[in-house]
DNA sequence: ATTTATTGTATCACAACGATACAATATTAA
DNA sequence: TTAATATTGTATCGTTGTGATACAATAAAT
C-alpha cells in the first residue's frame, strides 16, 4: 500500500496542519432502501469511526473537507455542509486514541499532536452510492457502509454524536433544500424516491400525497417507463432537474 | 479601568488558550422597532467589529462563548448557539488586524499569536435588549447597539459575512424554534411582537392572521390590558409561557 | 385470456392561510 | 358630555395544501 502525503504528515507530526482542529465527515449514501454511512474499522479492533483528517495552513475548511471527502471516496464535486462543531474538550479519549493507533500498527509517542485536544468540524456530504469506491487510507484499516440505523455496537470517541447530530440536520435539510437528490442516481422512480424519504425521516408517508406533492414541485423531468420490474404496471422514470428547480425557486417550498 | 483575566492572557500570549481558534458572538437586541447587534469599535478608528475571545484549553466551546458573552454584556443565561464556522484562510488580514490593535494602544509584535491563522466559530445570543448594560474590555474601546440594517460602513475583517450569515440563520430558528422570544421583555403586545417578527423578517406581515396564528400556537399568557397607549382600544399584554410551549410542542410547527 | 401487483391520478373532507371586514374600545377633541 | 379617531380583537370568505381513500390503467406472470 502506498502510504498518501497526509498520512505521512499525521505519522511525522508535519507542522503545516493546523493546530487543535480536525474535520470529521459523515458520508451519506442510499442503497437498497437503507440510509447507509462510510465508517472505518480500525485493523484488529471492532472500533469503528468516521472518515476524517486535518486542515492544512493554506486550506480553507471546505477545501480541507473536500480533499478529505475526495481521498476516502473517489468523488471530487458532490454535496458537502458543515453542520456543528464539536467542542467538548473531553470529546476524544487520547488513551483510547492511542490505544487505537497501536491495534492499527501504529506506535505513536503519548505527545504526539494527534493525542492533544482537537476541535472538530462536522460535514456531511450526500453521495450517489452508485458511484463509490471506498479507498483505505491507514494500514490495517477498513471502510465500510453501515444502515444508519444499525451501527456499529462500538463507534470510537463522539462519533455516534456526531452521527446523530448529521441525521437531525439531514431531516432539516430535507425540508428546506433539494440537496437531498444528491443521494438518488441519474434516474429514478417515484417509489424510490419515496423510499429515501421515508427512510432520512424514519416514517411511513402515504404513496398518493407523497407523488402529488413532488410533481407539484415541478423540479422533475419524466423519462420513458421502466420496464421489467415486475407484474404490474410500469413506473416512469425521473430526472432531478435543476433548471425547472432553479426557475421555480420561487413557488414552491423555498423562502424568497 | 481593571482588565480582565482574559485582557492579561491575550496580551501576555497565554499558553492556556487554544491555538488557531476564536469564538465570535453576534449579540441580537430588539429595541425601537430595529434588530440591534453590539458592535465593538477600536479607539481611534471607525473600524467596527464582533465582540469575540479565545478558548481556555479546559472549557468547551458553548462554555467559552457563554464567557465572553458574560463579559461584554453581563448576561449569564440567555440564548446562545453557534451557528456557522468561519475557515478561510485569508479571512483576516494580519497587518489590519494589527494596525488596529495599535491604533487602540496595544502594540504587539508581528509575531504575536493573535495574528496567526483563526478559525472563528460564529455564536449567535438573543438578548432581552432591556436587561443589558455593555461593557468596555480592550483600552479605548467602545461597543455599541447598531441597526442590523443600517450598520457602520467599515468592519473589521470577514465581520460583516458573519453578520449576515447570522441573520439568516436567525430567520431559519424563525420557522422552527421558540427561542426569538428570548429578544422581547418579559411582558409585551402582539403589536410588538409583530413586529419584531416583520424586522427579522424585513417584510410586512398581516396583522389579523399573524395574532390568529400566534394564539393558535398555544404558547401566550394573556395579561391584563396595557393603557395609555394613545387614543383607541388598549391592546392586551403577553407573556410567553414556556409550559405551554413545552406541553404543545406537538401540535405547532415542531416535528414529532 | 385472466390474474396480480403496482402505478398514476381523482376525489373528498378538513386544516391552514391570505385577504378583508367589522365591532369593540381607550383616549382625544369638540 | 359627546363625538371623533386610531388601533385592537375576532369573524368570515375564498383559495390552497394535505390526509385519506378510491379506482382505473397496465406490465408481467399464470
Amino acid at each position: 500500500m502506498e502510504h498518501t502525503t497526509e498520512y505521512k504528515d499525521l505519522v511525522n507530526q508535519n507542522q503545516d496542519f493546523l493546530p487543535g482542529i480536525s474535520i470529521d465527515c459523515v458520508i451519506f449514501g442510499f442503497h437498497e432502501n437503507q440510509l447507509k454511512v462510510l465508517l472505518i474499522k480500525f485493523g484488529n479492533t471492532q472500533i469503528y469511526s468516521l472518515p476524517g483528517g486535518f486542515i492544512y495552513k493554506e486550506e480553507s475548511l471546505d477545501e480541507a473537507a473536500n480533499r478529505i471527502l475526495d481521498h476516502r471516496t473517489g468523488i471530487e464535486d458532490t454535496y458537502l455542509e458543515q453542520f456543528y462543531i464539536f467542542g467538548d474538550p473531553k470529546r476524544v479519549n487520547p488513551e483510547e486514541h492511542r490505544w487505537i493507533m497501536q491495534k492499527n500498527g501504529i506506535d505513536l509517542p503519548s505527545d504526539h499532536f494527534l493525542f492533544n485536544r482537537h476541535i472538530t468540524v462536522g460535514y456531511y456530504a450526500l453521495v450517489d452510492f452508485t458511484k463509490i469506491q471506498p479507498h483505505s487510507y491507514l494500514n490495517h484499516e477498513e471502510s465500510g457502509w453501515f444502515d444508519i440505523y444499525d451501527l456499529p455496537e462500538t463507534i470510537a470517541f463522539d462519533h455516534r454524536d456526531i452521527l446523530t447530530k448529521a441525521l437531525d440536520s439531514l431531516r432539516l435539510l430535507l425540508d428546506h433544500k433539494l440537496a437531498v437528490f444528491n443521494l438518488m442516481p441519474e434516474t429514478f422512480t417515484m417509489g424510490e424516491l419515496q423510499s429515501l424519504y421515508e427512510t432520512i425521516l424514519n416514517k411511513k408517508l402515504l404513496r398518493a400525497n407523497f407523488q402529488r406533492k413532488m410533481l407539484s414541485l415541478g423540479i422533475l423531468e419524466r423519462l420513458d417507463k421502466k420496464w421489467g420490474g415486475g407484474a404490474h404496471k410500469a413506473p416512469y422514470l425521473y430526472r432531478f432537474d435543476s433548471q425547472k428547480a432553479e426557475a421555480n425557486k420561487f413557488s414552491n417550498q423555498f423562502e424568497e
